[in-house]
DNA sequence: CGGTATTTTGACACGTGTCAATAAGAGTGG
DNA sequence: CCACTCTTATTGACACGTGTCAAAATACCG
């Protein structure tokens, strides 16, 4: 992994032992609410937890008492039937919280496993429950971000009920594109963390199909992909093709 | 309509003066939480509002005041494109909250028509909020509601995104049986509000391809269908082309 | 009852899945 | 560092499900 070692420097934070004032994602990260509240943060937060590639920071069904923020590496989230079928629900970078599909009940809803190392940190949802009731104004920053993703899943859907897969495909470069913006990395060149048949399973599409799309973009000069590493070449006709304005 | 005359009747409440401890939707309903709370509720809520066919609870981009539920009736909640695309969301039966979504902005994230004569109230989010500042735990009815929201529309990604129409419209019709049932209506006897277009729209699918599955579960026995009004007779066989488990 | 909207049915085309073969990449051990 | 193996990605050929377009039938509504 030449390319996500120069990615990591940035995404990894310089020292584990770092506060939550001095993290860089402390704007998002709601274990930061923590800090300044007369609670001793090193009894609430476990921080930067590491998880290697392949390692689950929790399974469907486990019993729920966590959640986490992400601060470097990727996740993914994905619900499992019965039968074995998986969906991925949600791919995570950094400043996510991870989790929150389980407050209704006492078990986690989906499982969360991580695509690369990273780190997390994870802190008890009785802990923050119990700040918000000193800290009412807290509560929004929950229903906030919940609402949030409620609306995100209803702009997914459609993207998925009304597009062609090269639209599909399009669309999720130029959401990863975005996201990664967002934080600092480049929204060009990309690295993606996951593998084409995860790709095809979160898109509902079948891998060959998104490996055939990618291929089609790069002949007409919108990326260049070398397995993982994606650069956008033509972020607008990205844009084009994936129909959300 | 025919046959939406004696479901009305057991959906509609008996009375619009009623108050909310005696309404059957109480378990359901968080504006019931205002009463018995030192709460002036006639001045909070705005109690069973009329919406006739085709009007709107509230539109996307609206400033968002209210929180709606569902008393009797069917609402559609559906977001818009710039270019005029529409993705319909969910629909809605009595008790359920609409406008949760909105939750994130000072904006309505989507829109909300009634596909029938519906009866809802109304209760503006701020006065719910000021409720929940003296009750913290009622934080945790709203939240339990998103992340169970989340938890929904995760299955229902899976299920666009690894089944055939044929499964799709199965778990469409268990589905709305299994919502029927919770709220006292017959499991098998169901009066779809929506037309097949917007069933199509909602399960991405053209309305002539649900039209084709609807008569292919009839010539099987499965289903009888006379418009809008579908009658379920094998309810296990449905279930099992719907592959969730 | 007539006019309009919705639904059903048919014919056909096309996008995407499936299966199979090849190529490229990642991981492992000598 | 290279050879070997296993996994993942790419490419091709083909089939099938579902969308599209058009016409007929039915339902809806004043």
């Amino acid at each position: 992994m030449l390319d996500s070692d120069s990615l990591d420097t940035r995404a990894t934070l310089p020292s584990k032992q770092i506060n939550c004032w001095a993290c860089w994602l402390r704007n998002l990260c709601l274990a930061h609410e923590f800090s300044g509240r007369n609670v001793d943060t090193s009894k609430v937060i476990t921080r930067n937890r590491k998880f290697l590639r392949g390692t689950h920071l929790f399974r469907q069904g486990d019993e729920f008492h966590r959640l986490y923020t992400l601060k470097s590496g990727a996740i993914k989230s994905y619900i499992s039937n019965t039968d074995g079928t998986e969906q991925i629900v949600e791919f995570h970078f950094p400043g996510d919280v991870i989790g929150l599909d389980a407050l209704t009940n006492q078990k986690y809803h989906s499982s969360a496993i991580a695509l690369e190392k990273s780190f997390a940190c994870a802190f008890p949802y009785s802990c923050f429950k119990g700040l918000c009731h000193s800290n009412p104004d807290l509560h929004y920053k929950i229903e906030t971000q919940l609402s949030n993703s409620i609306q995100q899943k209803h702009e997914f859907l459609m993207i998925l009920n009304t597009n062609t897969a090269e639209a599909k495909v399009a669309h999720f470069l130029c959401d990863i594109s975005m996201r990664f913006s967002l934080r600092g990395l480049s929204p060009s060149d990309l690295h993606l963390h996951m593998s084409r048949v995860e790709i095809g399973n979160y898109l509902g599409l079948a891998p060959e199909t998104v490996s055939r799309i990618l291929t089609k973009f790069e002949r007409k000069g919108l990326i260049r992909a070398k397995s993982k590493n994606i650069l956008l070449k033509d972020f607008p006709a990205l844009r084009d093709y994936s129909r959300i304005r």
